[in-house]
RNA sequence: GGGCGUGUGGCCUAGCCUGGAUAAGGCACCGGCCUUCUAAGUCGGUAACCGCGGGUUCGAAUCCCGCCACGUCCGCCA
């Protein structure tokens, strides 16, 4: 147990002891009150009827039965409110002990003995990832991170469509049209230059019905378990695949397994579900196609069938989906999935088809708004995009003219391309996990590469004024002593490193990916103010120099730990 | 038409789940701080009827109802 849970324990458990006697059974919760006001509140409101006295009054009365002990230093009263203010030596030198002893893996949690499967990104295999989309690897990414930082075994899955409609339109696209037909793509990965076909053969598609029905023989044949069309999808996908691996990669995201939703059609598991979905008194068949109707299950709007299965007796998107999730549930405790809010309804239906199918398991769904143009949507389709390629590129650009206006009369160019490359990449991860999933993002070159204020070059130029200052220092030994910190910048950032393993708790519990952005903020900005009042290098008494040497180490590890939480790199230097 | 989500200073965001003490930050704007560990920093200032209207409560940005705006979905697409 980390020392500020130890802390929290201890102070809620004095209270409990002195309310019971009141008779008062309700969970203690303490607050954190605003600055000054203390390190923790109680408020006493909700036990005056119980007491038929004034809340003031109750806090009184119950404030000088607190017992100080290790953790409690004083104990005020202030409206209703009891406000506990902690001893911070107590909490000091385990915290910074902690750290130290722990380093990397300082703030992660006791090992769960539990598996969770989190499937992200699980785009369609035709064309590159773009912008609107890019919440969805980021996002997952970093559920990912904090889960494994939680103490969970993790893997995360990419559902790959290698058997739809989509790649169909693809790979009939790849093999019909003329190379010259394609609108030429500046960028050479093969992402780039396949995604053409698939718009073009779109188009064809919609306007030419022999077209149409090819690459529906060809989804049928897919079903059917063609081995020459599975070969010809396969060979049409796999460059597309590849090169979003590759765009994936250079955001820090690796994909542990990929699972082809084929494999569900060819071990047989969808035909078992659509046998036992057509059992179920909900289904229904309507001109040789069958649907599940699910008014009853709350789904309100024009139409309330779900369709699990053609007329030509070829399945759909969400019947595999289901048998998907029936797997998944064998091989973990918990599912996450990060989906576009697009895939709302379709989740639902999902869902509600699991449970009729007595799935142990169901998935906690994590959905984001898209990012959005200020000129509309993005669509792949149409071709009106930004394609997460040419952000990344545009990111590191822009961070390497940063860099270059700083730096140029100190560093080699390659030393200002590499701290480019990490800012640049940083910002991106950054910008995009900041905000809370649901929330709508406009995306705007100038909010999204903006190197100042709430930005991550704040933090990483924190974590690099931390190495230069320990860089200096090398062959020293840090010697710690926690009565000599006791200026207030130094006790609000040993106070905001304690409170690491509970913000990891937090963000695990309510997959909120965002609140580590906002602590990492918050202990950059802590260190900057020490590093404003309290010169480390300069001080002439050796104990206080070393101790603060050794705070510096501590923040610096932090930092770094809270930014790989992000899959964010801490450069030493900016 | 219906479902789901979002609405917080000029702009962007946190807080909402679990109601509480002067609504917390950033950008922009104005004014200070580099002979001292990288000023991508720091200090101060201007700026908010928390979308609108009701309700519950001792107390509402937070919970409930209605309305408005935006996003998204309501395909034998994925």
């Amino acid at each position: 147990m980390y020392p500020l849970d130890q802390c929290k324990k201890e102070i809620t458990a004095e209270l409990q002891k002195v309310v019971t006697k009141y008779h008062y059974n309700e969970e203690i919760r303490l607050e954190i009150p605003p600055e000054d006001m203390g390190d923790f509140a109680f408020p006493c409101f909700s036990l005056a009827p119980l007491f038929k006295k004034s809340p003031i009054e109750i806090a009184k009365e119950i404030a000088a039965k607190i017992s100080k002990n290790k953790w409690i230093k004083t104990v005020e009263v202030k409206g209703g409110y009891i406000n506990f203010f902690i001893n911070t030596t107590s909490l000091t030198t385990p915290t910074i002990q902690s750290i130290l002893d722990k380093k990397d893996t300082y703030g992660y949690l006791k090992k769960k003995k539990k598996k969770v499967i989190i499937e992200h990104t699980s785009a369609n295999p035709n064309g590159p990832l773009h912008v609107g989309r890019a919440r969805n690897p980021i996002i997952g990414d970093t559920l990912v991170r904090i889960f494994k930082a939680a103490g969970y075994a993790v893997e995360s899955q990419f559902y790959l469509d290698d058997i739809g409609k989509q790649v169909a339109i693809l790979a009939w696209g790849v093999n019909n049209i003329r190379h010259e037909c394609i609108p030429i793509s500046e960028n050479k990965k093969a992402d780039h230059q396949y995604v053409g076909f698939y718009q073009i053969a779109n188009e064809r598609m919609n306007s030419d019905e022999t077209v149409a029905q090819n690459i529906s023989d060809i989804v049928k044949k897919l079903e059917h378990g063609d081995y020459k069309t599975i070969e010809m999808i396969h060979a049409s996908y796999a460059p597309v695949l590849d090169g979003i691996k590759q765009s994936l990669l250079r955001i820090n995201i690796n994909i542990d397994t990929y699972i082809p939703e084929s494999t569900f059609m060819y071990d047989k598991s969808v035909e078992r579900i659509i046998k036992k979905l057509k059992q179920t008194l909900y289904c229904h068949e309507q001109d040789d196609a069958f649907y599940l109707d699910m008014e009853s299950f709350g789904i309100q709007g024009r139409n309330t069938k779900f369709f699990f299965l053609r007329n030509d007796g070829t399945t759909l998107y969400a019947t595999r989906d289901i048998a998907y999730h029936q797997w998944k549930a064998e091989h973990a405790d918990i599912l996450v999935n990060v989906l576009g809010e697009d895939h709302k309804l379709e989740s639902k239906q999902v869902r509600i088809a699991l449970e009729l199918l007595q799935t142990k398991i169901l998935p906690q769904v994590v959905f984001y708004a898209f990012v959005s143009l200020p000129g509309g949507k993005m669509s792949t389709r149409r071709g009106r995009v930004v394609y997460l390629d040419d952000l990344i590129d545009e990111c590191i650009e822009r961070a390497y003219e940063e860099v270059k206006k700083r730096r140029t009369n100190e560093l080699t160019d390659s030393q200002m391309r590499k701290i480019a490359e990490i800012v640049g990449i940083g910002s991106l991860r950054y910008n995009i996990i900041k905000v809370q999933p649901e929330k709508d993002i406009m995306f705007k070159w100038e909010d999204a590469l903006n190197f100042e204020g709430n930005a991550v070059p704040f933090i990483q130029y924190a974590h690099a004024r931390a190495c230069s200052i320990l860089g200096k220092t090398k062959t020293e030994k840090h010697e710690f002593e926690a009565a000599v910190l006791t200026h207030a910048s130094e006790i609000a950032l040993i106070k905001q490193l304690a409170r690491f393993p509970l913000i990891i708790d937090d963000a695990c519990n309510n997959f909120k990916p965002h609140t580590i952005a906002n602590y990492l903020y918050e202990t950059a900005s802590a260190f900057n103010q020490f590093y404003r009042d309290c010169p480390v290098l300069s001080d002439e008494n050796k104990e206080l120099r070393s101790s603060r040497l050794t705070l510096v180490d501590a923040t610096r590890i932090v930092l770094h730990n809270a930014l790989d939480l992000l899959g964010i790199t801490s450069p030493e230097e900016m």
